[in-house]
DNA sequence: AAGCATTGCGTGCACACACACACAAGTCGA
DNA sequence: TCGACTTGTGTGTGTGTGCACGCAATGCTT
């Protein structure tokens, strides 16, 4: 299995980021989906919608997720459909709004979620305490931040 | 679009790093692959693959790329496919094995691909030279290879 | 040399996803 | 009040992807 992997001498300084991003990325998604499906059979596409939802009080607008989360609107509702149900979250039409619909986590889905986010930090913790230090953590979410405030500017 | 943000005080720093490299990875790479389908019709997994075809000098076995890259041995098979049919790369039987295929970019494939590297370039300059410094950039370097060097141990 | 496990490659299938569209409901202006 | 435009949501459709399998070729063991 001879397999020839790219040097890093091959590359700038920005093709390492670019490409570590990504990797890092893609590689920590899977691991975190596979964890999370074997251990609750909850794809980690319902696992963010679950997680917006269990991180503000208040039921959320289902537009609301679509440009918040990472998944389209369309996928939103899809994932809405199942995780209804499964009796993991609530529909109910607004009061304000009649074509707005609001989303909230039931107590099963509050439940469940709690269980799932610890098998998440479960599956990620020998990640970023073995091989991650305290000084590569922070770098990442200054990263982080910065991206964020670009697009949003 | 009153949209409802995580705020950073929500969440530990380990989850900023997550979340951030998962988000950060998935807005680069669709913007490169929007950039790249727009410019030359060429998906951003086409051009991954004649990425490392183009960093090898010598032809490379198929299963070398469905190790190496982030993509299936099944998709590698399909987007040889796409690409062997648009004249970019050519497939041809080992010598030495019967069962593998040597797969090497075609001249046409050589020049596209600089191209496309370069419109790569270009779409991610932006991005890594305004709002990302040289230490972020080293960081991630750093990251990258600290989580390369784990996950082969 | 003969049988069996392994490896390399490609394909059928099922699923997840985004795009475009349809429809309902709200908003704004004349 | 009536009309056109915008917004919120859900669905049909095509595409891309991974998994499981099949086939061919190789190597290993006896």
């Amino acid at each position: 299995m001879a397999t020839r992997k790219l040097t890093p001498a091959e590359m700038s300084e920005a093709d390492h980021a670019f490409y570590g991003l990504v990797w890092a990325g893609t590689t920590l998604t899977e691991r975190v989906d596979r964890a999370l499906t074997k251990a609750h059979d909850l794809p980690v596409s319902w696992f963010e919608v679950m997680l917006w939802l269990a991180n503000s009080q208040q039921p959320v607008a289902a537009s609301v997720l679509g440009n918040s989360t990472m998944l389209s609107r369309s996928q939103v509702s899809r994932v809405l459909d199942a995780l209804q149900a499964r009796g993991l979250v609530s529909r109910t039409p607004s009061a304000r709004d009649a074509r707005s619909v609001e989303v909230a986590l039931t107590p099963q889905g509050r439940e469940l979620f709690a269980e799932a986010d610890a098998t998440r930090r479960a599956c990620l913790a020998p990640v970023f305490t073995d091989v991650l230090d305290q000084q590569d953590l922070a770098a990442l979410g200054t990263v982080w931040r910065k991206l964020k405030a670009h697009k949003e500017g």
